[in-house]
Formats: C-alpha cells, structure tokens, sequence
DNA sequence: AACTAATCGAGACGGTACGTCCTGTCTTACT
DNA sequence: AGTAAGACAGGACGTACCGTCTCGATTAGTT
C-alpha cells in the first residue's frame, strides 16, 4: 500500500502482519458496504465482521469514513470500463451515462460523498481511492479527444472532468430530478457543446 | 406557512401559538448556524436557546436537519442578488461567481447538502427553503436570455442550472480544487459554451 | 432515595419513571455480583440486563463501582444480625466472628474496598450503603457496654469500630493469613484486652 | 535475586545481561511510581523509559502490579528506621506514628494495595518486597518487649501486628477519617492497652 | 365564566456509535 | 537463548446526539 506524501492519507504498519490486518479489515468493510450501506459499515461492525481490534483499526484509517472510502474504491475499482466510440462526443457521452447510472445505483457513493463533509480526514481517502480513478478515466478520454483536435483550446481536462460530472453529483445529492439516462444524455450533450469544438 | 401539497414538507400546528413557537424555534437555529454551523445546530441546543421543547420541535420539523435547512433558507434569503448587466454571459457568469463565493464562505451550505443524503425527510426542507430560491433565479436570468434570442433551443433552465452550478458542488463536496474565482470564472466559461450561442 | 447532603452521593432524576429504572439497574447489578463478582457488573453488562441504556446510568451513579457499592450494600443489607449475648465481650465478640465469616466468603467486599482506591467517586457509596450499616451495628453493641460500664472510657465507639474490624480488613487485603474463625478470635480477644475494662 | 520457594514469585533467566534487564525495569518503575502514581507505572511506560521490551518484562513479573510491588518495596526499603525509646509502649506507638504518616503521604500504598486485590499474581510480591520488612520491623520491636516483660502472653507478634496496623490500613481504604497524629495515637493508645501489661 | 381539548415546557430515557485506553500475548528480526 | 521493538485482540470506558416519551402546566376555543 505504498501511498505518496503529502496525500493525507495515514501512514500505517507495514509489516506482513499488519497487512493481513488491512486486508482483513477491508473485505470486512466491502461486506458490510454491499449489505447495508454506509450505515452499516461501523468501527464496531467491522472490527467485530473481520476479528481486527477497534483500536488496530484506528491505527489504520483515521475514521470509520476513511475505511469505507477505501474499501469502496476496492469494490468499485474495475466497475467502469473506458468507452471507445471513435469520436470524443461519443466516449465522453458514453463515460457520462455509465457514471450516472452507477451513481444512481449505488447509494453508498453519495453517502460517501456527503460523509466527507463532517469528516475532513476521510476526504482524501475517498479522493485517491476513489475519485482518482474516475478523473484518469477522464483525462485518457480527454487526451484522446485532444489528440484527434476535436477539443477546444480553452479547456483543460480537469474543468471538463467538472463540467460532465458536476451535474450528476448536485442532481445526487439534492434529488430534484432523477438520473436517468435521458438526463443524463440532456446533461451530456449541453455540457460537451461548451467543451467541443 | 403555507406550503403546497406533496412537497414533503410536513404540516404543523396553525395557531397563534404554535406560530410564535415556530418562529422562536427558527431564530434560535439560525443564531446556532451563525455560531458554530450545522454542528452546533442541535435540537438539544435549539430546544435550549429558543424555550421550544423538543417534542414541539419534532411536531414542526421531522428531524433536525430539517429546521436548519429552513433556518438556512431564511438566513441567506436576500443575500445574492439578481445581477442585471445586459448580456446572458454577463448575468450567468456573474451569478456563478457569487453563488463560487457564497458556497466558499459558507461551510454550512455544504453541511447541509450533506446531511440531506443521511437524512431524506429533511431533503424537501433544502430543496423548499434554499435550493427553490436559486433556481428561481436562474430561471429569470434564463428567461432573459431566451427573450433576447441568446440561448441554444436545445437547452432548457433545469439543465443550465444544473450545467452551471453542479461544477461548483462537485468541488465544494470533494475539495479536490479550491472555489477561486478564476476557477469559477473558467467553469462559468466553459459550461455556457455549451448554452449560449 | 433520599441522600443527605454533602455525602458526596450525586443526585439524580427522582420522577417514578426514573425511580424504577434506578431499581432495575441495582437489580441487574445484584445479579452481577453474585454471578461474577465486580468483574462482571460491567456499565455494558448492567445496562444490558437492565435494559437502562449506559447514558442513564451515568445519570444515577459516577462510576460502576459506585453502582455496585449501591448494590452490595442492598445484597448485604440485612444479612449480620445484631448478637445479643448479654456481655459486651460476648456481642463484639460475635460480631468480629461473623463480619470476619462474611468477610471470608463475600470476595465481593475487599474488591469494592479496593476498587475505591482507584475510583473517589465511588468512595461515597461505599461508606453510605456498606460500611454506614456496619458502624451503626458497632454503635449500638458499643452504647449497651457503655451503659452496662464495661468499657474504658477512654475509648469511643468510632476508634473501637477501627480497631475491632482494621485487623480483619488488613488480613483480607493482604491474605497473609487466613481469616478463620480461630484467627477472629485471637484478634478479637487481643483487641477487646485493649478496649473493655 | 534469591527467592525461597513457595513464595508465589516468578523464576526468571539468570544471567548477567538478564539480571542488568531486572535491574533497567525496576529503576524505571520506581521513577515512574515518584512521578505519577501506580497509575502511571504503565507497562508501556516501564518498557519505553527502561528501553526492556513488554515480552521481557512479562518473563520477570507476572504482571504489572508485581514490578511496581517490587520497586515500591525498594523505593521504601530504609524509610522507617526502628525507633528505640527504652519501653515497648513508647516504641510502638512511634512506629504505628511513622507507618500512619507514610501511609498518608504515600497514595502508592494504598494503590498497590488495591490492586492486589484484583491482581492475586502480585499479591505475592506486594507481601515480600514490602510487607515483610514492615512486618520484620514488629517482630523486632515486638520480641524487646517480650524480653523486658512488658507483652501479655497471650499475645503473638502477628497478631499485635495486625491489630496495631489494621485499623490504619482500615481507615486509608475507606477514608472515612484522616490519618492525622492525633488519630494514630488514639489507635494506638487503645491497641496496646490490650497488647501489653 | 367555566370547561375541555389541544398544545406546550421540561427533561428523562433507550439506543447506538464513537474514539480512547491498557493489558498481556504474539511476531519478527537482531545479538 | 534471550532480547528489542512494537503490533495486535479484547473489552470496558465514558460521551454525544437523536428522536420518543411522560408529566404536569398553559392556553385557546366552546358551551
């Protein structure tokens, strides 16, 4: 698990013991993930599902926030394949339906999302374990569409990464409209006209 | 009070009385959001502060994140003003600006949009109460726009709200990027792009 | 459960709600004892049984120890009869003897009597509803020798309680002797030399 | 270190290099016992102050309390020198004097005391490393009177040990009165008018 | 003016998770 | 072998907050 600096993500024992450990603790945590959601994924429930101590755990992972994004990242690691249309309207749109309907079938990311917000340290978890995959996704989207020209200048991949995702997560996470795949497309093809040529 | 049907918004006792206690109640909260944001807004404190009894609060509100979300709505009702500067690019991106700045400096928007995913009851109360307020907005600026000819057909206000301020969400939730105004500037530009003609 | 002041014994909610749940909590804690000793009357434990949520026991009692100094002190209540032998060497006599023989077989006591070391809280509990019975025994067989005058007068009833039982507490804290019957006498007819004319 | 038999005290490895180990331990222990208290002579603390590890530490105790039994008995070894009046009454009295006020002065007493209630494994320890000199002491004073006649035959220097101790040992666990001068020599005042002639 | 509902203030309670602490065991690698 | 270093399980601790509840007091509207 090596982990660069300056992540704030926790250093934690190295040993081949302690990595049983970790492991043992995270398979608890994607358990517990799948059955009940983030509710259900406590410090008390993990440590009692995969036999680590609670203390043991608090040596590992900050809060119980920061497991579950760790162990959400591990469950939904290869859940999305990249798209390859041809064109960039099409991988990109293609990209923007699959997130939308992953964030619509999976409870756990908004829960996720919103637990970062009381717990500060559980945030860069959930950004390198987690976020950090959907935004290389996109940049290798994005190079792709550059290296064909069909990108405008103007636009660096992380602000294009906002723009087609942003939407999905505020329509998540006030619920004022749902996210099917008509709004998703709607989302899609109005947000591209502003980042396409 | 008067609240439409099937808002989710939970009717209450009409009287006289139960209005001043209404009143307390929400005045009391938003001095806790003032003071200490969401966290410090406990019923407990509420309860304490305004002379409201909990069980009163519980017959006016279904949980607590409810009363702070429309102590909230009431705190930063008249804050952002309708911008008015002759162009759609002009009026929308200066209200992307202020909405950046306003998401930036208040740590309880975030809170509550969080506890809102936890705590479904009180999602219509944010909606109602704060996120109408916005979207109205929108709506008119929107509106002029399209009497001026200026926007795509394709698009309508749901969506260019959406396009516009979901950007702003994702990175306040995430923390990933900082809500500059350059950054807001460049999201404002890119997003209506894809709106405006 | 009316406390008199400054016994250092907390005061706690008195509505009859709460009086049957104080009574539920020793409840449990009685059982507890007697089946494991103070290890066993764990907060969890007691709340658990009771069915008193932890929260409320710490509304009742500072610590478990106090809880179960409270509660021993009911087990206990009644079980050291007042002798009545018709001589003072005779009563206290018998009295050593049986606190020894309760002593001896009640582990439950020098744990409590050392676990107030640890826990001042507690202390208060343990002289009200313990150890305040047992002087009071001591005073009354003390008086009748008084008023029989078979005891020196410059003693008092207070220092003869201390030097009647301190033996017997030492032993038991220690175990450097067994308390057997025989011993009890010893020490008894030692101290009583010291005590009675 | 020679230890009789059927003492209760753990063997541990012999040689040099351990023996220098015992000897780190206890001299952490005891500058941990001076600073904070039984409570904190913390394993931890021992080991990480002596630099021996936990492992080792538990080769030559059983348990915490024994070690801190151990350095507790060196750190009072030559505390109480033996008084020596001319008569029995004048030097016990002066020892009950001197064992009162260091009980007083010496919360650790009555902590080490505590825990070998709940530790048997240091029971042991506590009684050879500490109470026995307290105990030699006695025997001493104990067997002058004896030569000079002033003892009742029917009392053994155990019990007037016991009994002249007892009560102080009584009155620090359950402080229901201070350990002043005045009240030692009331205990002892009234103790060895049944002890002696 | 009295009566009767509704409504309220006060605050105790059950439930549940939290994060901390310490002991004694265990592992690993070094001396 | 014996040791240093330190991770680990286990389990109790005491705290915090939520939403429900019980009680007696207060207040409207109704008769």
């Amino acid at each position: 698990m090596p982990v660069s600096e300056n992540t704030g993500i926790q250093a934690f024992p190295n040993g081949a013991r302690s990595q049983r450990v970790h492991e043992s603790a995270l398979t608890a945590a994607v358990e517990l993930l799948e059955e009940g959601g983030l509710t259900a994924a406590t410090c008390d429930a993990v440590s009692a599902r995969s036999g680590v101590s609670k203390a043991t755990i608090y040596k590992h992972w900050p809060s119980k926030t920061a497991i579950a994004a760790e162990a959400f990242g591990r469950l939904m690691g290869e859940a999305l394949p990249l798209p390859n249309t041809g064109s960039a309207v099409g991988d990109l749109t293609e990209q923007v339906r699959q997130v939308s309907a992953f964030y619509a079938a999976q409870p756990v990311f908004a829960q996720l999302l919103a637990a970062c917000v009381t717990d500060p340290a559980a945030a860069p978890y959930f950004r390198h374990f987690f976020l950090a995959g959907r935004r290389e996704a996109i940049a290798t989207l994005w190079q792709r569409a550059v290296d064909r020209g069909e990108t405008k200048p103007s636009v660096d991949a992380e602000t294009a990464t906002d723009i087609l995702f942003g939407p999905l997560i505020f329509r998540l996470m006030t619920g004022h409209k749902p996210l099917t795949e008509e709004e998703a497309d709607k989302i899609a093809a109005a947000a591209l006209g502003g980042l396409l040529r």
